[in-house]
RNA sequence: GCGCCCGUAGCUCAGUUGGAUAGAGUACCUGGCUUCGAACCAGGUGGUCGGGAGUUCGAAUCUCUCCGGGCGCGCCA
């Protein structure tokens, strides 16, 4: 609808050319945008006042002279100059009705533009540790990472999805070692269980399902090495090396592999449960054994990006905008798990991806510059990578706030929080606060006002209009859509007239979320037309004896019902017929 | 100490990249079902946008400074 009002702007600026220059000057453009209520029109430009310096002239004289030349429009009711020199555009009723027209057309495409732009975007979120289950946290960067990503879709970006799997370092050890010692535990060899190690109850379960076939059964005394006082740092560091002496690297790698496989998994079930599904699952490890991380290495080293220093390699990651250089080969030999990520962000370059989004969590924002300048090292540009940050969830129950530790095994799990509350409610709730910013989560309010949500509100209003379609099928009425179409001139209720307004801001919505990787706009979108159905639900009764009228009504809920769909679509919030 | 994020109604949070009189939900108060679903609607109470200074036609939004909270500053991942 927006560009209505610009070509007609546009037509209207051609004929007073002696603007030309000072527009091209100005340092902030001049905008068209909604009004915030109804008493200043649809919408409304502020040309006039950005004008009016260069052009050293009154804004609303100048405001005034624009109006002048504007070409007559069947969309356009009228347009005034207001305020400090805004000029304010009413549109037509025939405005709304072709949108009302175009968005039963399209359907489900109603909404869907074409970037101007399209890249293809390589989308990597949530990427946890496969140490052990996701827990809340994850699931925020979840429900914001696939809504985003359906968002850039939406407008027309080609979106790959990723999942970075940390696979290889010492937490898998870690990893192989807790699994290895819990498995002994269970055939009656006592061990004291590390303090590093991951205490939760699903490695209990993995070392009972585990295939431990040719792997024997460890005695007390093949641990005397092991210290008993020390850091535990150095316990965790003396039980890998006690199990690979004891098991032979291969046999440890057997155990940690099947550990990996089984908590990679587990997050896949449990991300697909929660409607979150990605196209590769990429492996850390993979980079190494295709040798990527060389091959990465040797490019920086032909760039001349590389020194030696101390009997590490560095990186001049300062030459980039990083505060520091960064050791990419340590003194021992081992790449560091920087190295793996510009081998990473390397490759996802050489696929064929122009641009990068990570969605990381706010704890990792000191990793940013060191990202960019590695990509930037490569001959890449910084502004290709994107990193979205996403603040942290703090659980409560009851009010009290609860530890979170993946060690201790003390935290809530994303499976649990989605019993509890429901994938839709969780979906929604997730996304309705700006990602930088700290979420507060209470379970027994999630929990015990489960009915109030915000999104049964919408679900509600798309389920009541299914309801109405099917009153009427009980009445042994039809809907005559081309009827309806030909009536929408009948609908001038103040209540329809709202309505019409807000659903053709949805266009807007979706670029405007997309653009600033802000779910959250969308969802007080679809919570205000909401209200505004239910607002006119309780105004007017839609199936009424005159069949014009009551067609075009049915045509205007059917459209509501169209654009609540497609929003929480986006959402991966589903849009029940009843509830 | 340095860097990034945040501070808006009692509580939880929006605020369309600088626009017109700062908004929702919740809580509290009042009213509305013989009528397409009351999981709803209408109305009301509630604010020094953390404090101060600056930039301009105009600031919750941009700049500086102070206060308060979170996170990060590894040859860990």
């Amino acid at each position: 609808m927006k560009s209505v009002i610009a070509q007609s702007l546009d037509a209207a600026l051609a004929g007073l050319p002696e603007l030309a220059e000072p527009l091209k000057d100005l340092s902030v453009p001049a905008t068209i945008e909604r009004t915030r209520d109804a008493g200043h029109g649809d919408f409304a430009s502020n040309i006039a006042m950005r004008l009016s310096r260069a052009m050293k002239r009154n804004p609303r004289e100048l405001a005034a002279d624009i109006v002048r030349r504007l070409p007559e429009s069947a969309l356009l009711a009228s347009v005034e100059v207001a305020g400090p020199g805004f000029i304010n555009f009413y549109l037509s009723p025939a405005a709304f009705h072709a949108e009302l027209r175009s968005i039963l057309e399209q359907g489900v495409g109603y909404g869907r533009g074409s970037a101007p732009t399209e890249n293809k975007i390589l989308l990597e979120f949530v990427s946890a540790n496969p140490t052990g289950p996701l827990h809340v946290g994850h699931g925020r960067h979840a429900a914001f990472g696939a809504t985003v990503g359906n968002l850039l879709e939406a407008v027309g970006h080609s979106v790959h999805r990723e999942y970075y799997v940390n696979d290889a370092g010492r937490q898998m050890d870690i990893l192989g070692v807790s699994v290895w010692l819990r498995w002994l535990e269970q055939q009656s060899v006592a061990v004291d269980f590390p303090e590093a190690g991951y205490r939760g109850e699903y490695i209990r379960h993995i070392a009972s399902t585990i295939d431990m076939t040719g792997i024997a059964v460890a005695a007390p005394g093949d641990f005397a090495d092991v210290p008993q006082e020390a850091d535990k740092e150095a316990v965790i560091e003396a039980l890998i090396d006690t199990a690979r002496t004891l098991l032979g690297s291969d046999g440890f790698a057997h155990i940690r592999q099947q550990a990996l496989e089984t908590i990679r998994v587990d997050i896949e079930d449990d991300l697909a449960e929660f409607g979150v599904t990605f196209d590769r699952w990429y492996s850390e490890q993979s980079l190494t054994t295709g040798n990527r991380i060389d091959t990465a290495l040797r490019v920086l080293e032909e760039r001349g990006m590389l020194y030696r220093q101390d009997g590490a390699t560095w990186f001049r990651a300062q030459d980039f905008g990083d505060e520091k250089d960064r050791v990419v080969v340590r003194e021992n030999g081992k790449t560091t798990y920087f190295a793996s990520d510009i081998a990473y962000h390397f490759d996802k370059r050489k696929r064929g991806y122009n641009y990068l989004i990570n969605i990381l969590g706010s704890d990792h924002h000191g990793y940013v510059a060191r990202l960019k300048a590695g990509l930037a090292a490569m001959g890449y540009s910084a502004d290709d990578l994107e990193v979205e940050l996403v603040q942290f969830v703090a659980l409560y129950r009851g009010g009290e706030k609860l530890a979170m530790s993946t060690r201790a095994g003390e935290f809530v799990t994303l499976r649990e929080l989605r019993n509890e509350v429901g994938n839709d409610a969780a979906r929604f709730f997730y996304v309705s606060r700006s990602n930088d910013q700290h979420l507060d989560f209470d379970l027994e309010l999630a929990k015990s006002r489960s009915n109030d949500n915000p999104v049964y509100y919408i679900q509600y209003a798309h389920a009541r209009i299914a309801s109405v379609f099917r009153q009427l099928a009980e009445k042994s009425l039809e809907w005559d859509a081309a009827n309806g179409a030909d009536n929408l001139g009948l609908l001038a209720e103040p209540q329809e007239k709202a309505l019409m307004t807000m659903l053709s801001r949805y266009p807007e919505v979706i670029e405007l979320a997309a653009s600033n990787r802000a779910p959250q706009h969308l969802v007080h979108f679809l919570r205000d037309l909401a209200n505004d159905f239910h607002t006119y639900y309780n105004a007017h009764v839609f199936i009424v004896d005159d069949v014009a009228l009551r067609d075009a009504r049915l045509l205007l809920i059917r459209a509501t019902r169209v654009v609540i769909a497609n929003g929480l679509g986006i959402l991966g919030v589903s849009a029940p017929d009843s509830m």
